[in-house]
DNA sequence: AGCACGCCGACT
DNA sequence: GTCGGCGTGCTC
């Protein structure tokens, strides 16, 4: 498909339009679907896609021309299918996804780069001395450098390059900016696998091989060796000469996984996350483009780099909550991977040690190849876990470690080895209120508590950026020093651990403590090189790391998150207690996990306690059927939120009223959403079930689209929600 | 998403 | 009398 001049070709733009705007193709211009162009759009002029022929609804006198074509390898045409695809599925404009896909604004101008200089060919007769000899020395056979950092390195000033430059033996160049990225090793030998883990590889390397669409679920115990693996595959479509993406829950956290791959591959993989500065975001951004990027390691966001070829994508940690994306377009990236890799026709492998319901389901039934590694790779044998019954312990109101653990852990520093102590609570106390007249502290904007940060001396919202100091007195009866923490967080934790522990060197590690990938390479380093015998920490522990010395792993409060009677709750309890159990004892010496728990019969502790999986799993997936929730049913969830309580309730009341009537199709609430206030809007939720089959999207947009609207409200879409509630 | 147009409070 | 607050609406 060509659009030539004064045809009209359909643009889509990186904002929430919702529709492809027609253009007129210029003078002198041909256009292809997939081209990146520049266009007007009332007074500014943005960076879109051709997207396909004009849909004619605008008349010619409101046509305007595409600016110019822009010199960038065209959108794949996968790459557009997967846009539109996933827009209809999230019923998102579909110019929001292209936005995510596009999310290099600058990536698309000429490289500019720095002015450098290279020594010219030929080089003209100069006059030669000493410092001039050193400069074109210098780049000879390096690479093209700016003015300053030739001179610096060539130690002499830079009127020596200017000199050199006005007498032609230096030309411009483009700087070349080192790749944060290498080739990698395609003929490096893999590790010596197990058998178990050959039979896996083998499967996902055939798959690869083939390149069409299949879905494999690796499930492997905590050191099984999931990655060594999937790294098979990777090999497999590097010498294909394709593109490998793995997606990874906290990127954050990957600077073990960086180094296995560098062992593996003798290379740095490109990575894409949150943290990259803009420059890094734009090479590798056009190195994708451009086919010169072998393998992206990334959060979810990497879904909508601009492939040229991909082969093979891989979900670690697939059963993680953080590969759903909350905000904006709400998608999950584990399932859009899944559907990336249909439309790629290519292999797409979920790893996990707890697959997801929904991945086990889908393995069950076929839908998805069931790999599994049932052992611990090299020896090492899993963790003896034991239950610690915190009713019998009766501990005083300001001390949450058991005698049990306590004692565990005094005889883990004895013999010279690693403990690490679990709670998912960020902080000192989750909640403060005063003795006087039991005011809680909570934020203005959300229906929260306020965290007391005692490090930092404030009080803080975990869900908007509120925070204040700690007061002197109680906002409601003036009363001074009566406040009381209630409940511990790890700082509060860190407090006992030094009072009982005094000589013990620990670290903490919340997102409050490791703020990114260089803190959290730090904290590994430290905790590797055994400068710490402790760690203190949240979630944040409890993913795929390896600490050889780390025998004990004890959980302060294994029933945090069990609260609250969502269906996932116990699923996700399972899911991060098991990962952090998974953290002890990976090396030559057996591991221990204590957990503390007020339930020591519900059905999650004792599938922790007997290591058996499937019985747990059994009783999970024959819940699920019976309510008919996913994924023997649907869910799609309607967040309506605006600052006025009452338009909310009008807009909600609506929706409900003009609730779709069909069999299958069941609408409740309105109820307050999950969190009824949120960054000073309140919430609240309709949640919408359908019966296996029915898909919901049409369902949707019918009814957004007899609702009455009431202004200042926003309607938020979240096909699939993680939240049954 | 921007950016303009448009209707009501504190300033030169 | 103007400058400017951000509420609604359009952009091919």
């Amino acid at each position: 498909m060509h659009f030539g001049p004064g045809e009209r070709c359909g643009i889509l733009l990186p904002i929430p339009l919702g529709q492809v705007y027609d253009y007129r193709v210029p003078e002198a211009m041909s256009l292809s679907p997939g081209d990146f162009v520049r266009v007007p759009l009332g007074p500014r002029k943005l960076n879109g896609v051709v997207w396909g022929a004009g849909e004619g609804q605008v008349s010619d006198a409101k046509l305007k021309s595409v600016i110019e074509k822009l010199p960038a390898v065209p959108m794949a045409d996968i790459t557009r299918k997967f846009v539109d695809w996933l827009a209809a599925y999230t019923l998102s404009p579909p110019g929001a996804v292209l936005k995510m896909a596009m999310s290099v604004p600058d990536a698309l101008e000429p490289p500019k780069g720095l002015k450098a200089f290279r020594v010219a060919d030929p080089m003209p007769q100069i006059k030669m001395t000493k410092p001039r000899e050193k400069v074109l020395a210098v780049l000879k056979d390096g690479p093209a450098l700016s003015a300053s950092e030739a001179a610096l390195q060539a130690g002499c000033s830079p009127a020596v390059v200017a000199g050199l430059a006005k007498a032609g033996a230096l030309v411009e160049a483009q700087q070349v900016r080192k790749p944060t990225w290498d080739t990698p090793d395609i003929d490096k030998p893999g590790p010596k696998l197990s058998e178990a883990q050959r039979a896996a590889a083998d499967e996902m390397v055939a798959k690869t091989r083939a390149g069409e669409f299949s879905a494999m679920l690796l499930d492997g115990v905590p050191g099984s060796g999931k990655t060594e693996v999937y790294f098979e595959a990777v090999a497999e479509a590097f010498k294909r000469g394709k593109q490998v993406l793995v997606l990874l829950p906290e990127i954050a956290l990957g600077s073990q996984w960086l180094a296995r791959f560098e062992k593996r591959f003798g290379a740095r993989p490109a990575q894409w996350h949150s943290d990259l500065g803009q420059k890094d975001r734009r090479e590798t951004w056009r190195g994708v483009a451009e086919g010169r990027v072998n393998v992206v390691v990334g959060a979810r966001s990497a879904l909508f780099l601009p492939y040229q070829d991909l082969g093979l994508i891989v979900v670690d940690e697939e059963h993680d909550s953080a590969f759903k994306q909350e905000e904006g377009v709400i998608y999950n990236a584990r399932d859009m991977a899944v559907v990336r890799a249909h439309l790629g026709s290519i292999p797409v492998c979920l790893a996990s040690a707890t697959p997801s319901l929904e991945s086990a389901i889908n393995a069950e039934n076929g839908k998805y190849q069931l790999l599994h590694l049932p052992e611990r790779h090299g020896g090492a044998v899993l963790p003896e876990l034991d239950l610690i019954d915190m009713r019998k312990e009766k501990l005083p109101a300001t001390r949450w470690l058991s005698p049990s653990l306590e004692q565990a852990l005094s005889q883990t520093f004895e013999a010279g080895e690693q403990a690490m102590l679990f709670l998912n609570r960020r902080g000192y106390a989750p909640l403060t209120l005063c003795r006087t007249c039991g005011f809680r502290l909570a934020c203005p904007n959300c229906s929260a508590w306020l965290v007391e940060h005692r490090v930092r001396g404030r009080l803080q919202c975990h869900h908007c950026g509120y925070n204040v100091p700690m007061p002197n007195h109680c906002p409601e009866c003036e009363a001074e020093g009566t406040f009381a923490a209630c409940g511990p967080g790890v700082e509060r934790l860190a407090e006992e651990v030094m009072n009982t522990f005094p000589d013990v060197r620990f670290a903490m590690a919340s997102s409050d403590t490791i703020t990114g990938p260089q803190a959290a390479a730090n904290l590994i380093g430290r905790i590797e090189r055994h400068e710490v015998d402790l760690i203190i920490g949240t979630q944040l522990v409890a993913k795929g790391y390896h600490f050889p010395l780390l025998t004990l792993v004890g959980v302060v409060d294994g029933d945090l998150g069990l609260a609250g009677g969502d269906l996932r709750a116990a699923e996700r309890t399972y899911q991060l207690l098991y990962q952090v159990a998974g953290r002890a004892g990976r090396g030559e010496k057996p591991g221990r996990v204590l957990v503390q728990t007020f339930q020591p019969d519900h059905a999650v502790m004792q599938a922790m306690k007997s290591g058996v999986r499937d019985r747990f799993v059994a009783e999970e997936v024959r819940a699920r059927q019976e309510l008919h929730m996913p994924p023997f049913g649907r869910l799609v969830s309607l967040i309506v939120s605006g600052k006025e309580i009452s338009q909310v309730e009008a807009q909600a009341a609506h929706l409900a009223r003009s609730a779709p009537q069909y069999d299958g199709v069941h609408v409740l609430g309105p109820a307050p959403a999950p969190l009824a206030m949120l960054r000073g809007r309140h919430r609240h939720r309709l949640l919408m079930k359908l019966e296996s089959g029915v898909a919901p999207q049409t369902i949707v947009r019918e009814w957004l689209a007899r609702v009455t609207r009431v202004k200042g409200v926003r309607i938020q879409i979240d096909v699939d929600p993680q939240s049954f509630l």
